[in-house]
DNA sequence: GCTGGAAATTAGTGAGAACTAAATCGAGGA
DNA sequence: TCCTCGATTTAGTTCTCACTAATTTCCAGC
């Protein structure tokens, strides 16, 4: 028969493993695009919340249905067809993270939640009126690149704030989505996509970097090092 | 509280047996509301396009966790918890039909698949903007009263197109939503909610109905006895 | 009051996707 | 080189929800 539709559990481990195979890895330099790293089965266990062996035997429920390239004790990969299914999921997310924000007014941190529930069951032809009436954005409010429906990629930066140097200047270009609470922070704080900020110092050691809002007289805000190397910066 | 969330397919089951014992049956008169007929094993077997096995087993794990009340071989009834939760995902699936169309202009005939698509993972944060987004409406495209949030429905009519007499002029109410190309005929006939339509004649034993719609030269559109028996008037 | 047939239930299976416990692989340190 | 320990896979269950085949129940008509 033909290939059955994809689950709400397939599509939840081939997204996660495009985000831990592709997304831009913390660290300053470009690295080639497009190469695929492999993804070991307990990122994806614990990315996914479930144990090592649900992993390891979704991983090879996939592979036989040609979504990854698996090697037992070497980790997985997508394929080009589970990548492409992986995009279409990560272009959904996205879309409807917009949507939620601008049409309907939905906080920002909780946005992530929502779209997740929604991703797996919207219909191309609703997400192409949803990407119509935003006006084709191609990116998320929290700054992620939207991939196109022929699963290219809008060109990100892959430098993160903390690796920006005290008294230097950077615009704000991506900030992670799945942390509500440290969304909220942000939001509050004025850390958002687009704003410029500036490094005044930094804690010793992994401590906190303070960095000022432009065009804000309040104190600058202190952000841990574990945030500042998910934000994304130009 | 609230029981652990309920699976697609478990809401799947309670819907239909909410639209099989409560919503108004065929006929003229009213019947007393609120009056919980017993919903037979294969009516739910066939309205959800399952064996009658199936049917079987999954009214027995519902009435484990007393979402209905149920007697082997003699049907189901859905209980006042499994009565709310029905009352919440039929909300769920005519405000998103309403906003499909309302907001994003999904052709109607297809709003129905699309919201049956989403309904289940449609979170009350999400419902409550939707709803304040378009107004509050009672009543979807379909003309299908919406539930409120605390469970009562907006009254409406009971009586069938086929029980208009010849000549007589009625305003359509409700017209089904789960059939895409009688929906498509209709809407191209201009046989919608709120329109006036008057009964010009009709065929022979069961045969097709003429009516004429109201402000509209042409001919009279035929309609078959089927199909007027599920379009409610007033 | 019987009985044949339709409706429903029981019995047994399978696929998907999760779990724990046990075994095994493989890379880094002695 | 060998050993140990963490990562991974195997083995065996569980739960949900579907299926077919076989059986049972109910009821309508005689």
């Amino acid at each position: 028969m033909m290939d059955a539709r994809a689950s709400r559990a397939v599509l939840a481990y081939l997204k996660a493993l495009y985000s831990l195979a592709e997304e831009p890895p913390r660290g300053v330099s470009g690295g080639q695009l497009g190469t695929a790293r492999r993804v070991t089965t307990s990122a994806i266990a614990e990315r996914l919340d479930v144990s090592a062996p649900s992993a390891t035997n979704m991983l090879k429920r996939l592979a036989a249905r040609d979504l990854v390239s698996y090697e037992p004790y070497k980790g997985a990969s997508l394929t080009k067809k589970g990548r492409a299914v992986a995009l279409e999921i990560v272009r959904h997310h996205r879309l409807l993270e917009t949507y939620l924000v601008e049409a309907l007014g939905v906080p920002w941190e909780e946005a992530h939640a929502e779209a997740e529930a929604l991703e797996s069951n919207l219909s191309e032809s609703v997400e192409e009126r949803m990407f119509a009436a935003l006006g084709r954005p191609q990116f998320d409010p929290h700054g992620h690149p939207i991939p196109t429906r022929n699963g290219s990629m809008p060109k990100t930066s892959r430098r993160s704030l903390w690796d920006v140097s005290d008294g230097d200047t950077a615009r704000i270009e991506q900030v992670p989505d799945s942390h509500p609470d440290a969304l909220r922070y942000l939001a509050d704080a004025g850390v958002l996509p687009g704003v410029k900020v500036t490094i005044v110092n930094r804690g010793p050691i992994g401590g906190p970097l303070f960095v000022r809002i432009e065009d804000d007289e309040n104190a600058p805000v202190a952000l841990s090092k574990e945030i500042t190397e998910a934000i994304w910066v130009q």
